[in-house]
DNA sequence: TGAGACGTGGGTAACGTTTTCCAAATGTTT
DNA sequence: AAACATTTGGAAAACGTTACCCACGTCTCA
């Protein structure tokens, strides 16, 4: 219950004044070697640490808020050690907002980060419309992860979901399937039809598709477990049998093969399945779910990178950068039984 | 760009005073219905948001941080979901720090959340030193949670894993297991040895295998997938085969499958495996892993409104929260295959 | 009819920084 | 030696709130 130490006091300790120790800390011009060595001890003997409320106030908190729509999504746990292996050790510090799940709960968590004066924003995977996210990168330094599409106000960091799926394809295709079908996350808004991974994937899906002469099959469900049981269910009730199934994320496949299984194929040999993510679900043993590869640990560092490089240049034109993926084949995909 | 709405411009516009604003804002004594009425709709049509860096500077910045060991843990996540839901819509906001591993990391943090002037602190199974933790405690009101003994500065909120490895022998020896051997983690600090669940639940183990008249069988290792597979490996190359494994940890429990698998043992026929935390990989059909289960969002919804408590008063005497936990019997256990 | 209590409302000094000046000292060029 | 840059250090005004006061009416009760 100590009184905290505050400038006044290292600056009375050290016999300078406030403001040189405020050019200490900042790094900023006009402060002589001599006068920064004292400061610096002062500080130390002290163990003084500035107040980011009162510097907020001022300027900068030093603070970078990342908002994720769910924390049990492995990628985006990748997504957000690359993010903190990218800050390192600047005197930044990364703040999670957690449950952003919906436009509404969105709006909330983009309002308290900056009502907290947070000098940038990561935000991954946002639903918010297009006008909003603009806003709110006009307020403060802003990086979204995960969506499509440019914006003049905020860097985006992507992964070619286009390419992805036709990875998928491509390699289904290759092993001789010819009734590719696909599990995709159902989608009307327009917007979103252009800017969300989900349906980059089912695009890229039907540009593969067309490439190679097939028949595209769509179930459209949602990108749960359920969706992708209730997607393979619809599928497998067909007159004709899909004999691959390609679900957009892994926890779609994974629902898939549930279904598979309740109806009594076996994977790879009946039907074969791929999903999109990567996640650590699909690596694990039992499971060895084929699946494309999203770089989630690169994909945070640019983005952190790019709002680092934002914040010190605000005015700096806005990049898109956009990674490519990696199919990683496992286990559940297979050549098709018989012609 | 524009300039940001302050306090100031509400009261002006409401035609009162910046006392009377910021008196209805915080539902403050001293205040008339009518100008309660006047006032808010300034807010409305101005969309004022009060800074929360001004706020910190003076009293409270209505943040509330989370330090967490690990975002990959699902058993973490279960407990912030309870602490975001008991949270629920109050002022308050709920902030994450990520990638606190190891004592360094814990320091930085707690270090960041003080500077931020944080309104109170929820920390989960941290591993930094007690005198530490009490330190912070009287810095800024806080809860332990998921580290078991008191503290006159903080509440804590654990789950009963002495009761939980009881659980599992009981259970074991129940099915018929005689030689049932535990995985734990190797802990040499005295205090962790007191405090930390992994020790806690060795100790629980022991005392229930005294209680039947057994042997306690150990590998000690760490919980990890990787701990899990080496203490396996160790256990299966005695001379006496456990016929059930304890493993302190659902991915230490994994670990050890993949061991067990490669011995060309089955599971549960030759021998059976329990694990702890009953994560979503215990529950995911294809492992189908015995467990204990944690409410973690019990946890989390009691930490929070212990923290709250605690912020309304500083000074009431800190409480011990302890959850039973419930054993999850799965297909990786049955009886042993012969006497 | 006073005296006190109470209900309203506002003035203003903090809070701990940063930042914009400004002054003095020192160095550099004509 | 004068004129001009550059370096070094500090004074003081913000920044947007809160909280402690005080002032003014109106009510209540002896």
């Amino acid at each position: 219950m100590d009184k905290r130490v505050t400038i006044v006091d290292v600056a009375r300790h050290a016999q300078v004044s406030v403001t040189a120790v405020s050019k200490v800390l900042r790094n900023a011009y006009g402060a002589s070697p001599a006068m920064r060595e004292k400061v610096q001890q002062a500080i130390a003997e002290l163990g003084y640490r500035p107040s980011a409320a009162a510097r907020g106030l001022r300027g900068q908190t030093y603070t970078i808020g990342v908002m994720i729509p769910e924390l049990r999504n492995l990628f985006f746990a990748d997504v957000i050690d690359g993010i903190n292996a990218q800050i390192g050790d600047t005197d930044y510090q990364v703040l999670i907002a957690p449950g952003c799940n919906g436009e509404k709960a969105e709006a909330r968590v983009m309002d308290a980060m900056i009502d907290r004066s947070m000098d940038g924003l990561v935000l991954i995977a946002p639903v918010s419309s297009k006008k909003r996210l603009n806003e709110v990168a006009r307020t403060v330094p802003t990086v979204v992860v995960g969506r499509h599409g440019s914006s003049p106000d905020y860097d985006s960091v992507t992964d070619d979901d286009v390419a992805g799926a036709a990875l998928v394809v491509d390699h289904l295709a290759d092993l001789g399937h010819r009734r590719i079908a696909h599990i995709e996350h159902h989608e009307t808004d327009r917007v979103r039809l252009a800017e969300m991974p989900n349906a980059q994937r089912a695009a890229g899906y039907r540009d593969a598709m067309a490439r190679r002469g097939l028949e595209p099959v769509i179930a459209s469900t949602s990108y749960t477990h359920e969706g992708g049981y209730l997607g393979a269910k619809e599928l497998l009730a067909r007159a004709e049998l899909p004999t691959a199934i390609f679900a957009g994320a892994d926890v779609v496949a994974l629902g898939a093969l549930e279904a598979i299984a309740e109806a009594g194929l076996s994977v790879p040999g009946d039907i074969s399945v791929a999903g999109y993510d990567n996640s650590a679900l699909a690596a694990f043993g039992p499971v060895s779910l084929t699946s494309v590869d999203q770089d989630g640990r690169q994909m945070g560092a640019d983005a952190a990178r790019l709002l680092l490089d934002r914040i010190r240049d605000r005015d700096r034109r806005t990049t898109q950068v956009k990674l490519s993926p990696n199919l990683v084949v496992r286990r559940t995909t297979a050549g098709p039984a018989s012609p």
